[in-house]
DNA sequence: TTGTCATCTGTCATCGACTGACATAAATTA
DNA sequence: TAATTTATGTCAGTCGATGACAGATGACAA
């Protein structure tokens, strides 16, 4: 990797540094452009040339988050169930964020705290999350051999998203106590869903929603 | 009501109209401030004195939605179940939908047309739902004699929005092709989740979340 | 009717987010 | 080193949003 590319690398780092420690220390919205650039040391235009907006660089990390969700999701065997799959998907994401090194999860606490604390962010990050499961629900249409219109791709996914946005609803920033209160309502999910809730529907019954009575 | 009252109420809705209909016509952010002013023939300083932002017009009748449906909710009778009587309050919300005049159902329709083709206003959306979600949620709380911070009436309100959202999802703008929407995604909810899943837990069993083991 | 008062509105000035255009500086490659 | 690509800075400008002030208008009492 050339000098460019590292050079950029770290100018990037720096914009999402600065910008969370500013947001944090002063708020997001009275934190102006400019100052984040300062800090940096470029101009406001470049900081526009590496993130699209100011929520943007806010919401970088959590872009991240739901990029590595599906991933994760894509690395599961088949053999596991829909519901199944997502819930260790969501398991293996935690782990590595449990796992990352001090920079990282320090910059990953901070934007939990800025983006709970700022409205705007949380809109932005519901967008970010709705925008996301659409690929989840290919995915696990995929797995069930079913078309991703059907209505039980898309039930599962918004069970699982929604048990997923429950656990980060409160200001659960640690992600020990995020695993703990994300098992919990797996735990939850598990006893009040029908064994089998998650399988594709037996061929001899009849389609549920596509062509009903 | 005085004539300022009525004024005020003219001008008003003269405002969403004209915005929908610019929104409609050039998209939301080609559209500017100044235009819809324009087209009401007030100044864009009184824009802002009757709505807090562009999104905000563009999601006044978003929010009216979300606040009648909780109100519907806060109607329904204690016996039902509290996810039994989300659904009615959302089947109620839909029937009011499909009785409004013409004027409103245009209205409605517009609304819809706009925020499904704008992400910013996607995003807005998510956020007033959140926001109405924990309102539900200490509603749902109280039906169960619960606390709200418990698991369960997260639960159980997380799982009636996501199936809420869910026949937003696409392009059905039609009230009566929403309804039908929702009754399947109703019917497959009901197949999926086991009898007395919203009920509140028998004293015997031991509490899930809040004192395992 | 008239005068007072509260409220609504327009004008002006300003800030901050964001973008396009152009020139400069730096890194890559030949 | 020369030529090319790419990143950055500067500048000008648009648009969303807000505060301050002054004038207009409806509400209300004498």
């Amino acid at each position: 990797m050339g000098l460019r590319e590292r050079k950029k690398q770290r100018t990037r780092d720096a914009l999402i540094d600065a910008a969370l420690d500013l947001f944090l220390t002063r708020g997001y919205e009275a934190t102006t452009i400019d100052q984040i650039a300062a800090e940096v040391e470029v101009s406001p235009r470049t900081f526009f040339r590496y993130f699209a907006s100011k929520e943007d660089v806010a919401l970088s990390l959590t872009a991240d988050e739901q990029r590595m969700l599906l991933a994760e999701l894509a690395s599961r065997p088949e053999s596991e169930s829909p519901f199944t799959a997502l819930c260790q998907a969501m398991r293996s994401l935690l782990q590595i964020l449990r796992e990352a090194d001090e920079t990282e999860a320090g910059r990953y606490l901070r934007c939990q705290k800025v983006v709970h604390s700022t409205p705007a962010l949380l809109a932005g990050t519901m967008r970010l999350v709705k925008e996301n499961e659409r690929k989840l629900v290919a995915e696990v249409a995929r797995r069930l051999g079913a078309d991703p219109c059907d209505l039980q791709p898309q039930f599962i996914v918004a069970v699982f998203v929604s048990v997923a946005l429950a656990c980060f609803d409160e200001r659960t920033q640690d992600p020990a106590v995020l695993a703990r209160r994300l098992e919990d309502l797996l735990a939850l999910a598990e006893r009040s869903l029908c064994p089998g809730w998650d399988q594709p529907v037996r061929s001899g019954a009849a389609e549920p929603a596509s062509a009903p009575r």
